[in-house]
RNA sequence: GGGCGUGUAGCAUAGCCUGGAUAAUGCACCGGCCUCCUAAGCCGGGGACCGCGGGUUCGAAUCCUGCCGCGCCCGCCA
C-alpha cells in the first residue's frame, strides 16, 4: 500500500524538521511492518537515538503523538519498542478500493513509455521444441504482458535458428529422402527424430558429410533448388511451433519471427562498421574485437569473433546485426533477451561490443534476462539431442489430460466439450504458473506431480478462486442483482484483509516490471486468493439484506477482476468455472 | 584459474536491491470445519544454528570480507 506512504511522509516531514533530522530521506525510513499484526506500515526510530539523546521508545512515542491528528481518517497511529506503527483506517481502505475498482487497469499506472524489444522463445528449425524452450517462452511472454500493462510499447521477436552450418546436412538429408520417395511432411513428422538421424549419418558417413558441406555453400550462395528445400524445412517447423504456441496460449505469431537468415545479408556491413571504428583486430586468422576485461583459462584477454578464419560469420556478428536492426529500424530503446544463463557472458560481450561500436548509446538499455535450468528428477540437465528429453508438446498434452481428469472428478456436471476447453486452460496454466512462481534465476526439477498438483500455491488454486467468484456473481445475476454500483463497506476483518491485499497488487506489478520478475506478481495473486478464501468462508454473499449483499458482490467483483488481470499478466487464463 | 548464479523447517520456495520487532508461503505431518455461494477450500498446531567464519551497525537472512557446497559459462557451434 504505497499510497499510504504519501500522507504519512507529509505528516512526518515537519516533525522531523522540528527534531532537526533534516538529512534523512523520509521515504527510506517508512517501511512495511515486518510484523503484520502491529500495523500496515512501520517507521523505526532507533537510528536517531544517539543524535537526539533519547531512547527510541521516547522518540517513537513523541512522533506518534505529533502525527496522529494529521492522519485522522487515514490510519491509526501507535508506538511500540521504538517503532511508530500505522494501521490503515477502514474508511481509507474503502476509499482506495473504490477508486481502484472505478479505474481501468486495476490500479496499474501506465507510466512507462519505453519502446522495448523482447527476444524470447527462439527455437531451432528442424528441431522439436522441448522443456528447454518452455522457460524462455513462458517468461518472455509474461514480460511482454507486464511491460505493456505499464504502458510500454513492446515488440516481440522470436529469434529462430534457421541459418548456419547444420542446414547443410538437414537439406541434404531432405533431398535424399525425396529421391527415395518420402514426402517432406512425412520426413519431418517427428522433428526430433529427423534431426537425430541426420546427425548420426553426418557423423558416420564421409560422403554425406562432404555433400552437406557443399550444400552449405549452395545455401549461402542462394542456390534456388537448395532454397526451395530450406523453405520447406522452415515452413514445416513453423507449423510445429505454431501448434505449441497455440496450445500454450502465448502471444507469439508468425509476424514475430525474425530468423537468423534475415540478418545474414547484413553481416558484411556490421563488420564494415566495426572496422571503421577501428575495433577489429586479427587473431589466428580470425577478425575479432576485445570488448572488455573477460579472460580465458590462460588469463589472456577474451575476444569476440566477428569473422572466422575460414571467412564465415558466426553468431556474435549476427547478434550485433540484430541489435543494429532493433535500434535503427525498429527504434527500440530497451533490448531484452530472455535467454538461458549459459549465454550470459556471450551477451555481455555482445552488448559491450555494441556500445563500443556506437550501435547503442547511453539512452539504450540492454538486459539479459537469464533463467535457471529445468532439471530432470534423476538429476542433471534435460537434453534435446541425446534423446529422452521431454517434448514440449507431450508435456503440455499430459498436463491437459491430467487436468481433465481432475475437472471430471470435481465437477461431473460439466459437459465433455466445455470440460476439455477448461482442461486446456487449467493444465497449461498449471505448467506456466509453476514456471513463473519462483525467482527465474533458480533451477527447478521437472516433476509431473509437482507441476500438476492442484493444491497450494498453484495456477489452479488461483483459477479456482476466480471460478468461485464467478459462480457467486452468476447466482446474483439470476436473482436479478447486478453489481453496477460497486459500493464498498468493509465490516469484517476478512473483508479488510482482502481489500488491503488487492491494494497491494499494483505495486507488485511495478516491482515485477522493474526487475523483470513475474514471480512477484504470482506472490501477490496468491495472497489475494488466500485472503479471498478466508473471506469466502466468513462472509456469505447470498444474504437477505440487499445492501450487505451488494457490498459483498462488489468485493467479489473487484477481486475477480484483479485476479483475472493478474493472471493475464502471467499468460495464465482464468476459466469461468472449473 | 577467472566469471555468473545459487545455498533459508523433512521437501519446495519468498524475503536480500532499499538493514529493524516473534523470518513468510506451499507440500508433507497433527487437530478441527461440508443440511449453507464449488472442501481444487477454510481455521488452528508442531517444525529453521537463514551454508560456515569474520567485519560494519544500537540492530544483519539482508551490507562488506574470507572460506565451503552445488550448477552453468570461459575463442572460430548458437
Amino acid at each position: 500500500m504505497r499510497e499510504l506512504h504519501m500522507p504519512i511522509s507529509k505528516a512526518l516531514q515537519p516533525v522531523l524538521n522540528k527534531l532537526n533530522l533534516t538529512g534523512v530521506d523520509i521515504n527510506s525510513i517508512i517501511g512495511k511492518a515486518t510484523d503484520q499484526s502491529q500495523g500496515d506500515v512501520a517507521i523505526p526510530f532507533h537510528r536517531f537515538s544517539r543524535e537526539l539523546k533519547k531512547s527510541p521508545q521516547e522518540i517513537a512515542e513523541h512522533v506518534a503523538n505529533q502525527i496522529r491528528p494529521e492522519l485522522e481518517g487515514i490510519g491509526q497511529v501507535t508506538s511500540k519498542s521504538g517503532f511508530v506503527n500505522i494501521v490503515a483506517d477502514p474508511s481509507w481502505v474503502t476509499k482506495r478500493i473504490t477508486e481502484l475498482s472505478m479505474g481501468q487497469n486495476c490500479g496499474i499506472s501506465r507510466d512507462a513509455k519505453r519502446k522495448v524489444v523482447i527476444d524470447y522463445s527462439s527455437p531451432n528449425i528442424a528441431k522439436e521444441m522441448h522443456v528447454g524452450h518452455l522457460r524462455s517462452t513462458v517468461i518472455g511472454d509474461s514480460l511482454v504482458r507486464i511491460l505493456e500493462s505499464k504502458g510500454c510499447s513492446v515488440i516481440r521477436e522470436n529469434h529462430i535458428g534457421d541459418w548456419g552450418t547444420p542446414f547443410g546436412m538437414l537439406i541434404e538429408r531432405m533431398e535424399n529422402l525425396k529421391t527415395s520417395g518420402v514426402k517432406p511432411e512425412e520426413a519431418l513428422s517427428d522433428l526430433g527424430e529427423f534431426y537425430r538421424q541426420t546427425r548420426e549419418i553426418f557423423d558416420s558417413d564421409d560422403d554425406f558429410r562432404m555433400r552437406s558441406r557443399n550444400r552449405v555453400v549452395k545455401l549461402q550462395a542462394g542456390d534456388e533448388e537448395t532454397l526451395v528445400i530450406w523453405r520447406q524445412l522452415v515452413h514445416i517447423s513453423l507449423e510445429h511451433f505454431k501448434e505449441v504456441y497455440e496450445l500454450l496460449g502465448v502471444l507469439l505469431t508468425d509476424k514475430d519471427i525474425m530468423g537468423e537468415s534475415y540478418y545474414d545479408p547484413l553481416l558484411p556491413s556490421v563488420l564494415h562498421r566495426l572496422n571503421e571504428s577501428g575495433l577489429v583486430e586479427i587473431n589466428d586468422g580470425a577478425q575479432v574485437i576485445y570488448p572488455g576485461e573477460w579472460v580465458n583459462r590462460e588469463g589472456e584477454k577474451l575476444p569476440l569473433i566477428v569473422k572466422k578464419a575460414d571467412g564465415g560469420y558466426n553468431y556474435a556478428t549476427s547478434d550485433l546485426a540484430c541489435i543494429i536492426d532493433r535500434v535503427e529500424r525498429l527504434g527500440a530503446e530497451d533490448l531484452i533477451y530472455v535467454v538461458g544463463a549459459e549465454q550470459k557472458q556471450h551477451f555481455e560481450m555482445v552488448f559491450a561490443s555494441a556500445r563500443l561500436g556506437g550501435f547503442i548509446d547511453p539512452n539504450h538499455t540492454t538486459r539479459h534476462v537469464q533463467f535457471g535450468l529445468v532439471l530432470s528428477p534423476e538429476g542433471g540437465k534435460l537434453k534435446s539431442r541425446s534423446g529422452g528429453a521431454v517434448k514440449l508438446l507431450d508435456l503440455l498434452t499430459e498436463a491437459v489430460e491430467r487436468a481433465e481428469k481432475s475437472v471430471a472428478e470435481r465437477n461431473p456436471k460439466i459437459n465433455p466439450e466445455e470440460r476439455s476447453r477448461i482442461a486446456r486452460i487449467v493444465g497449461v496454466g498449471a505448467v506456466k504458473y509453476h514456471d513463473l512462481k519462483a525467482d527465474r534465476n533458480r533451477d527447478y526439477v521437472f516433476d509431473w506431480d509437482k507441476m500438476l498438483s492442484f493444491e497450494g500455491d498453484t495456477g489452479p488454486y488461483l483459477q479456482y478462486a476466480h471460478a468461485r467468484i464467478n459462480s457467486i456473481i452468476n447466482r446474483n445475476k439470476k436473482d436479478g442483482i447486478t453489481n453496477g454500483s460497486m459500493i464498498f463497506n468493509l465490516r469484517e476483518d476478512t473483508e479488510l484483509r482482502l481489500a488491503k491485499e488487492i491494494l497491494r497488487f499494483p505495486e507488485s506489478v511495478n516491482i515485477a516490471a522493474r526487475d523483470l520478475a513475474p514471480h512477484r506478481i504470482c506472490q501477490q495473486l496468491h495472497r489475494i486468493a488466500q485472503a479471498f478464501g478466508a473471506f469466502y468462508e466468513k462472509c456469505p454473499v447470498l444474504v437477505e439484506d440487499p445492501i450487505l449483499r451488494s457490498e459483498r458482490v462488489s468485493i467479489c467483483t473487484i477481486t475477480g477482476t484483479v485476479l483475472k488481470t493478474g493472471m493475464g499478466l502471467l499468460g495464465v487464463e482464468a476459466p469461468e468455472r472449473m
